[in-house]
DNA sequence: GCTCTTGAT
């Protein structure tokens, strides 16, 4: 194959000359702030070369020195990959011998690996073993300003890690906004032991250092009055760019996926009747639930005089870089996850965008030369606009995150040095649920072996504790399928657009009677057996090639933790079983499932609709459930989410009403008396 | 009756 093109004769932007880079000039002042003080937060804008550059200065300047290891957090797994193998690229050295990466699933590094990149979530869990982290020399806790609950945490134990470990030296990158609370974080509490007027010392731990970004200027424009519905709002804006302004393909931030294939259609229907010396318009939809395939369109080069317009959720805030952005128009809108704690529901609204969200989108427009970015909110509006998103750990159901904590040898929760503290409710509700599973003793204490085993489980807590159940209910092969098919997040069927009668008729060929758990399980087994394993089979019965491969790899790694706990899978159980035994197998599997999930446990009612056990909530099957359109009696379900009026229920399974008693009596009684 | 913002172990 002729290997000649344009592309490989030209050295891409991305590896400019490293010299280049803005951070390069700061080179010897960051090298000293290191060495001088224990934490050092580093504000770097886009492009400033910060996650590259600065762990090989490190490197260079001899803090790998003894085999010591520089770590390199990300919040995402893509971030942990693509730098790490950049960085080998420009030290021009092999992937996984002197820089490397590790994310669940993938390790590559050696003993050699003296630059580490890896997802936050994992550090965590390595601290596990080694309380200290002692590995490593150096931390550097990246993207730490987007406050997702790994990186709160992670921060919270690196600072109790430093008052044991003075030599240790950690980097935090974060945008200005949040410089001075990370400041504030390391800097409280360390000086109580000198007199409280000594600031210096508090000076002493902590340095801000600034390092000027690499992107162009963007022109913000407001608008004079509130628009009244924003997406057609968002759409007039797309033909008014087209018509009035340069070249440069456009990227509208919408909140859903029903707003973006509206907006999309909406554009090409418009699309028609523009005038022919205008150039086409051709509008593409970009958030998670696409597949791959579906996503890579958006990085597609179209034909000169064609103007991409991208309509995306926040995916594309951080997560996505679409290059040739110049015009960005912001809703103001998103849509944000909450946790009630009182009813244990988690509800999904669109809500107002922070300032910070706000500038983040507005920066997408200045990556490869000065843009515009469009508000579709008057100034005012901004204004009065919080400054950031309310971080992460004060509006999620705590129940893990506790687990994981009380794993990590932190008995007391209220204590522990949060970036920001969880409020009470949360913290309530998420020791009443670990106590009613058995994980947390009278005193939250967690238990041995049961509690210890749950918090290694990388499920959620209910799920953790069916699968430690379900070796004494016989079924242990099944429900480690069960837990891992749950765990994809609803993302097993997939279908194209006018397709969904198909992908109606694909489920019910794998429906069983007793519920989805099941249905998943035998999703699964078709998948390993009859599909091979292969992409075919998931296209011909409209099931998701990506979810169930990674449902395979899940699966396999729950496998490993219970052998490593001394819990044999005896998997020629799992062969398909005949008649009564089939029968009372499936029964068994439901009341393991009883046994994690009693506390989301419903009644179906004459209507179809579903109550909750206190009776005062009304619930309904989701559209992908099984029990969308069938009768049921009682059931217990994997999850519960508010979006729009209605409460529904997913991954949902009939059980018999005795069970909740048998296996959450002590849950059912506590509630009764609150 | 008709569907999920985004990440992670």
């Amino acid at each position: 194959m002729a290997d000649f093109s344009l592309d490989s004769s030209f050295i891409p932007a991305l590896h400019k000359p490293s010299a280049l880079l803005p951070i390069a000039k700061h080179r010897e002042s960051l090298l000293y702030v290191v060495e001088t003080f224990p934490v050092t937060i580093v504000i770097g804008q886009t492009g400033s070369g910060k996650t590259t550059q600065l762990p090989q200065y490190l490197d260079s300047a001899g803090w790998c020195a003894d085999g010591k290891i520089i770590a390199v957090t990300q919040p995402r797994r893509v971030a942990a990959t693509t730098v790490a193998v950049r960085v080998a690229e420009e030290l021009g050295c092999e992937i996984g011998k002197e820089v490397g990466y590790s994310i669940r699933f993938e390790d590559l590094t050696s003993s050699s690996t003296r630059i580490k990149f890896m997802t936050d979530g994992l550090l965590i869990r390595e601290a596990l073993v080694d309380p200290l982290l002692t590995r490593y020399s150096v931390i550097m806790v990246d993207e730490a300003h987007e406050r997702s609950i790994s990186t709160d945490i992670l921060l919270g134990l690196l600072k109790k890690i430093r008052r044991k470990r003075p030599e240790l030296r950690i980097i935090i990158s974060s945008a200005t906004l949040q410089a001075e609370q990370y400041l504030q974080f390391f800097t409280e509490g360390e000086d109580s032991s000198q007199s409280k007027e000594n600031d210096s010392l508090a000076n002493d731990i902590c340095t801000i250092v600034s390092i000027e970004g690499r992107t162009f200027p963007v022109d913000v424009l407001y608008l004079e009055k509130p628009a009244e519905d924003y997406v057609e709002k968002a759409i007039e804006t797309v033909f008014d760019i087209h018509s009035q302004e340069g070249e440069g393909d456009i990227l509208v931030f919408l909140t859903g996926r029903e707003e973006i294939d509206n907006a999309v259609q909406a554009v090409s229907e418009r699309a028609i009747d523009l005038n022919s010396r205008l150039g086409r318009l051709q509008p593409l939809p970009l958030y998670a639930g696409l597949s791959t395939e579906q996503q890579m369109y958006v990085f597609d080069q179209l034909p000169d005089g064609t103007r991409k317009v991208v309509f995306s959720t926040n995916i594309a805030e951080a997560s996505v870089t679409i290059p040739g952005i110049v015009y960005v128009i912001d809703t103001g809108f998103v849509k944000l996850r909450a946790y009630d704690p009182r009813t244990g529901i988690e509800s999904l609204t669109a809500t107002p965008v922070s300032q910070a969200s706000a500038s983040q989108r507005a920066g997408r427009a200045g990556r490869t030369k000065p843009g515009k970015c469009f508000r579709l909110y008057t100034e005012d509006d901004y204004q009065s606009l919080p400054k950031a998103n309310v971080p992460e750990i004060q509006r999620s159901n705590l129940a893990p995150v506790i687990l994981q904590l009380k794993a990590l040898g932190i008995d007391n929760i209220v204590r522990f040095d949060f970036l920001t503290s969880p409020p009470a409710e949360l913290v309530a509700k998420a020791l009443e649920l670990l106590y009613s599973l058995g994980a947390l003793d009278e005193y939250a204490k967690l238990t041995r072996p049961l509690g210890s085993r749950m918090a290694e489980l990388a499920v959620e807590p209910m799920m953790a504790k069916t699968l430690l159940s379900a070796e004494s209910f016989g079924c242990l092969s099944e429900i480690l399928t069960i837990a891992a098919m749950t765990s994809l997040g609803g993302s097993v069927w997939f279908h194209h657009e006018g397709e969904r009668k198909r992908m109606e008729s694909s489920r019910r060929k794998f429906a069983v009677e007793e519920g989805d758990h099941l249905t998943l399980l035998n999703v699964y087994q078709a998948f390993v057996t009859k599909g091979k394993k292969e992409a075919k089979f998931c296209h011909d019965h409209n099931l998701n090639y990506k979810s169930l491969s990674r449902a395979v790899s899940i699966r396999a790694q729950l496998k490993r933790y219970l052998e490593r706990f001394g819990i044999t899978v005896d998997e020629s159980l799992a062969s398909r079983e005949q008649g009564a035994d089939n029968n009372k197998k499936t029964e068994q599997i439901r009341r393991c499932l009883t046994a994690g999930f009693f506390a989301h446990a419903a009644r179906m009612q004459p209507d179809g609709t579903f109550r909750n056990v206190e009776g005062g909530t009304i619930l309904h099957a989701h559209p992908s459930s099984l029990m969308f359109n069938r009768k049921a009696d009682w059931v217990i379900f994997h999850e519960v989410m508010e979006a729009g009026e209605k409460k529904m229920i997913r991954d949902i399974t009939k059980i018999e009403k005795d069970w909740l008693l048998e296996y959450g009596a002590e849950f059912y009684t506590v509630s009764k008396k609150g």
